[in-house]
DNA sequence: AGCACTAACTTGACACTGTCTAGTTGCTCT
DNA sequence: AGAGCAACTAGACAGTGTCAAGTTAGTGCT
């Protein structure tokens, strides 16, 4: 672990002031740090896990002083919410990608789309757990709105030409959503250790609960 | 939130080596500060949420030194861990408390179990969160793999006289526990203020697949 | 009783975190 | 060409967890 961490922070910072490649250039187009401060935030998550995120780790890996990215987000809470929204944006992509691969029947939809929301999940672990923390995070930031939002609409629509119960299609999403994600926390958990073997080698499509699914007749 | 906080910190350090309300007994026995400790963990938790504890805080509202807390635990995870095992144990109870409420009848006596689960998660939300956070945490510790383990234990047994699809009861155990995990975590991100009213007013029971949980025949 | 031993605790230092302020640099617009 | 301004640096601050060294009080041994 002290490994990870210690090849994560050697890349030192150094001034763009001195740099020799770029004399003639020394100041970023607009938007171009912020990006460069999502991607290093990105992949300081993918290595090192949470612990390896900081926002003075970022700006030394973007190559700018650890006050710069005041100047683009409000605090860590304001790049850790960018570097969330990019994560929902990625998220609604792996859903919506397993959902294409599949023939175009109802149930193998809301399956894939589950299975895509697993894979997302099992493939970007820290970032996964950040997305849904509920600290550190600007939760009334448009753009994190609108990407979370766009996530949870893929499954809305999978879960549509379902009823469950009396409550309708609406009961089948928070339903299926409560399922999936509730089983993507127990298997990381399993998966990192942090339990003991509760989530065996069961599938995920032995969990779904078959029976209780049925078809609308509307829509 | 600034009140909050700073209202949690201002109970400030006094050494107890000046006490004047016990100046014969100057150390404490062995045993007692840990509980201390884990009181005041407790405590700032339900008072500032996550962001309000401290390893230094709990020392500072405990009376003793920032350092103290080294001798009785492996650092911050360490007490953490003591926490949350604690949290566990209260878990446990609110779960066993609301199935004795009820008659004993297989599915009430689950959703009681259920009830519980979500009026725990609701009731200590910062230290619900803390429990399932998969940072800072010593997963190895024997007390808290003992009391998780426990608190799973009894939702084991709410699903015991159900068998689900052809998993069995192992399979209805991981379904209704991502079922009513989930739920809890979506419920709490609506109640903060995290999410758009995603989950409108519909009550866990709606919510149970119904008709997949079937008798078994076997015990 | 006296004396060493040790666990419990304090004090101070360190590296790290995020945030604030003041100063500098370089692009742009007129 | 010069003013204005956004982007960035440098330094300081309070807070965090952890470590090393010193002190204090209770325990066991002779």
């Amino acid at each position: 672990m002290a490994n990870i961490l210690d090849s994560v922070k050697s890349r030192i910072y150094v001034s763009p002031m001195t740099s020799f490649e770029t004399p003639g250039k020394m100041l970023r187009r607009r938007g171009d740090l912020r990006e460069a401060l999502i991607s290093a935030g990105i992949e300081l998550l993918a290595e090192g896990g949470l612990e390896a995120l900081s926002l003075r780790r970022c700006a030394a890996r973007a190559g700018v002083s650890h006050a710069a990215p005041a100047h683009h987000f409000k605090g860590v809470s304001g790049l850790l919410t960018a570097i969330v929204a990019r994560g929902y944006e990625k998220f609604t992509n792996t859903m919506i990608e397993e959902r294409e691969k599949t023939v175009d029947e109802p149930r193998a939809r809301l399956e894939a789309i589950c299975e895509g929301y697993l894979r997302f999940a099992r493939e970007n672990d820290a970032l996964f757990v950040l997305m849904f923390s509920p600290q550190k995070l600007d939760f009334e930031d448009q753009d994190f709105i609108q990407q979370a939002e766009a996530a949870y609409q893929v499954l809305v629509e999978g879960c549509a030409p379902f009823r469950h119960g009396s409550a309708g299609s609406r009961g089948t999403e928070i339903m299926i959503w409560s399922l999936v994600h509730g089983f993507a926390v127990l298997s990381r958990r399993e998966r990192k250790g942090e339990a003991d073997k509760m989530v065996p080698d069961i599938r995920f499509e032995q969990i779904l609960p078959q029976l209780s699914l049925k078809w609308s007749s509307k829509q």
